[in-house]
DNA sequence: GATGAATGAGGGTTCATTCAT
DNA sequence: CATGAATGAACCCTCATTCAT
């Protein structure tokens, strides 16, 4: 019996190291149930099963439902953020379009590791039927906001080096993301191996037209 | 049952005008309630009083809820195809860019026209989810591919035109709605008044590069 | 109007007529199973089991469970209100004491057709614990007001025919009810069968003392 | 578990003076929390938050809820009717109006003190709505039995004393006991400051008639 | 003993669906 | 056929209780 703050850290790491964990396992599970089932038809049974915790447990690390769907999305979302914060992060090839390509790989390599989590995102994108769910809508807009602010800093960057036409500047960031999001769906459907991120790049900056 | 519903020919007109005229308020009201609250937000109650009938109605002119949403989303689906055969039957002008004009005028024109359903056709589009309502799920896969069909065509005689590149080709149907759901999305957003078609053509043919 | 002419009143007062009549079972129900279990462990499954009507039912009649027992203590309380006004209604005899007698018997008649209805009041009299049921908190308090209202003029009353001592006149309604609420239920544990009202407008009016 | 330990006098007493104090400081905050949130609304974890300990610490003071409740009830109840064996301990005055006079400032004095008890004691003596606890409707029944032997015990000496009338005899306790409530909840009502317990003894000797 | 995260039975509530009128 | 009250399975959430540390 020394000192408290050895027992009690020893003991509190333990025990909030178990608990962090059992947390983590929460989210994943409710990652994989939310994304399988759809946003509404995800119940938290399934997802306690899933995690292989009783249903009260998912109620000792979240509120309710919408707070347990929301710290999911703003996890997973901030590793997003987090993985544009990297590439701007680092310095400018110079050329637009390389960078464009760096970040395209950056932000795929995250959604290829969290495939689950961008079909939930879409459904929560879309906001109609978040109602239901107030705190995951405002987090979710709230995450949106951050990740656009950093993607039309991005576009806006270009625009100065004359990469870009300027013209439809404001719709960059959201067409970007839509071709991605568009792209990775039809690939999905194809059962194509590998998207070819360099082609939508080339996409984006050539267009289609021959 | 009794005499009176033999067939003849005028009250069975009668009738069946009657009849359709119930199910069309269904299912305006259903597109309404289902674009307001979201897909599992709305409820068989709120689309009877919207409608002006019973929810017993509803169960008179649909299966279920289920049944309900397929119509929907089928006869507006319908309605989306139409006005892309209307753009097929009509004689190309020769120049691919002006046909892809012409057609996004008619898909936007349509969208404009059913701003509720579009929000709705996200939705369904995400598939996720939907496992609780199969046959919208299967019709709404029929429909999808109905309407992807028809796009694919414009876009390879896009291509032997050699007005589009063949890189992408199996994937600039996909990749055109996205840009239009996207730019739509943020023109909501951006509270434009007017979605720079004429732009999105071009981002489409020639990219955003300068 | 009389009698004849009528599919459409007579159906559709059969329907009100039904569904009062339910309304009414499940009051009954409410009452009986919120006097036996108590306040907090009354179930609402074990009161629609009662009323012999499915969980669902309760729904359509009430809010929630907060609202049928708001509902319930204020349906019989205005009964117990009624009571009074009936007795204040009446001519006074002039005599002090034998309108007291006749109130406490109009009370005292109207308890013993709610006896259920008593258990339950006192719980709610209580008003700590009902912070769980803000509707019925409310309503109670405002029923407690308008009773006490009334007994408090019947006391004035008292106190200026110079029958009664002014000296505890804030108290005496509230003790009134106490000493009743005491004596009722003195009885019932001792199992006598007749309340000895007399003695107890005697005791009011010249005490315990010889 | 509340047996008296044989082992050893040091550490035994030192440990058992500790429990004590753990089980007296549960006590206190369970009647607290009983008091302010009502006999249903007290949460364990409430009750344990304002002891300071965690919850598993009153189970190991307490089998269950149940005990716990009754066994706060208990330590109360002894205490109030440790105040009645006190006064009952004196030597009679003589005067039977004397004595009740300084019967009710001894119990008064006493619910002073333990006001928070007092509101319990309503709900407990209820009875309905105890059947989810067991122990505390037995342990109460009891208690509620020792005191009114206890005030029978003098009743009936005010009535061989030729200074209470004998037709009330059987109720006088049960009477005295909600004359004091009543008042005392009025008095809380009003605001009052003093609770005129002259003027109680008074009505009850002499009635509320001028 | 003390701790507090995990447990899971149980309760209130919802809402698609039915069916007697 | 229209009606709308009744139905009841299914869901979210609570909280007394347990037990490994």
């Amino acid at each position: 019996m020394n000192g408290r703050s050895t027992s009690d850290a020893k003991g509190s790491s333990l025990r909030s190291r178990l608990r962090e964990a059992t947390g983590a396992a929460i989210l994943d599970a409710a990652e994989e149930v939310f994304a399988d089932q759809g946003l509404h038809a995800a119940h938290m049974n399934d997802i306690a099963a899933k995690a292989g915790v009783a249903v009260g447990t998912l109620y000792n690390h979240f509120k309710d439902r919408d707070a347990l769907l929301a710290a999911l999305m703003r996890e997973r979302r901030m590793g997003m953020i987090q993985a544009i914060d990297d590439f701007l992060a680092q310095p400018s090839s110079g050329v637009f379009r390389d960078d464009l390509m760096a970040l395209m790989s950056s932000i795929g390599g995250y959604l290829d590791l969290h495939r689950r989590f961008h079909h939930i995102l879409h459904q929560c994108d879309l906001g109609t039927g978040l109602a239901a769910y107030p705190v995951t809508a405002a987090s979710s807009a709230e995450m949106k906001r951050l990740m656009y602010e950093r993607l039309d800093v991005i576009m806006e960057r270009g625009v100065e080096q004359k990469a870009l036409r300027p013209e439809l500047a404001p719709y960059y960031s959201s067409i970007l993301i839509g071709v991605l999001r568009s792209a990775r769906q039809q690939q999905r459907e194809l059962d194509t191996e590998h998207l070819p991120v360099e082609e939508i790049v080339r996409f984006f900056m050539e267009g289609a037209g021959a």
